[in-house]
DNA sequence: AGCACGGCTCAGGCGATCCT
DNA sequence: AGGATCGCCTGAGCCGTGCT
């Protein structure tokens, strides 16, 4: 980790709000957290930059017009524009002379950020637009009034507020919910027929082969509309299938994995441990214990 | 829509350990 | 003690993805 670097023009108007919060342990230890929040009405020669802060940092735009370098890409940001950064990385970003920027802003921390700032990184861009109906400055809004009148809800609230902020912030980076009428013909079928036939040997060439698709194409397609690929769905179902008999049988694991597909019990329990974090037994007496 | 290729997951064997 | 379960290792080839 390096050293903290910041530079700073304080050109923001008296009706400004800047909010600066110490987390408690609790808050540390199990929270998503505000460290600092805002909303400015910038004026001309606002600008910060920036490396080495332990924060990631979201800035939506209410009005006007700004600007963010960050990883070395330069941005403008209108009106519902926002950007999601971590603060370690160096970054800089000012308003427009002109057309000034009114922008509420949040540096958060704790619980999960991390994975939730890599997931939105994994998209093209740190900047998203956001539509006319999005909740996202209303949660900016109402975390601003909860930092800005403190009692012994304000940390666990906030921390709700922010994941229902992140949620929001992230389902911006995927593509439009899958919908099956303008999906591939061939999946709706092709679905029903790995639900069906789940415990059977399975290759991309005989699905590829029963559908009449090209089996590139339909990875991608499969991938793109359901989220995972083929392999990775029939794994799932086999998994689950496995886990019911777990539940309510006594079948030996040999005789589960054997019934979902998988002939090999090492190779099985391999696959269930990785994605269930138990053993096939261990997940048997756990849901036994945990039953009244 | 199709091709090429590298990564990595799967399959299977075997020995160790656990449990009844 | 013996069956059941688990962990580790290795090679094969399947699959995802970038590119055209």
């Amino acid at each position: 980790m390096g050293t903290f670097k910041e530079s700073f023009a304080c050109h923001w108007t008296d009706q400004s709000v800047r909010l600066i919060s110490t987390p408690s342990r609790t808050a540390r230890s199990t929270f998503f957290y505000v460290q600092e929040i805002g909303h400015f009405q910038t004026l001309p020669g606002y600008f910060t930059e920036r490396e080495h802060l332990n924060s990631y940092l979201i800035v939506y735009t209410v009005a006007g017009k700004g600007y963010l370098n960050y990883r070395n890409r330069s941005h403008t940001l209108g009106p519902g524009q926002l950007f999601f950064i971590d603060c370690e990385e160096r970054h800089h970003y000012a308003t427009d002379q002109h057309n000034l920027w009114e922008i509420y802003w949040v540096h958060i921390n704790g619980a999960t950020s991390r994975g939730y700032y890599e997931q939105f990184a994994k998209g093209s861009d740190h900047v998203r637009s956001m539509n006319v109906q999005s909740p996202i400055p209303d949660l900016l809004l109402q975390l601003i009034r909860l930092q800005s009148q403190k009692d012994y809800r304000t940390e666990a609230l906030s921390s709700k507020i922010l994941v229902d902020l992140l949620t929001e912030i992230l389902l911006t980076a995927y593509k439009p919910y899958p919908d099956f009428d303008v999906s591939p013909a061939f999946l709706p079928p092709m679905i029903d027929y790995l639900d069906k036939h789940y415990n059977e040997d399975i290759r991309l060439d005989r699905l590829a082969e029963l559908f009449a698709v090209n089996k590139y194409h339909l990875s991608k397609e499969f991938k793109k509309v359901i989220g995972y690929t083929p392999k990775e769905y029939i794994i799932n179902l086999r998994i689950n299938k496995a886990k019911e008999w777990l539940k309510h049988t006594n079948a030996s694991v040999e005789e589960i994995a054997g019934s979902v597909g998988i002939d090999n019990v090492s190779h099985f329990i391999n696959l269930f441990k990785t994605r269930v974090e138990l053993t096939p037994l261990a997940f048997r007496k756990k849901w036994h214990t945990a039953r009244p």
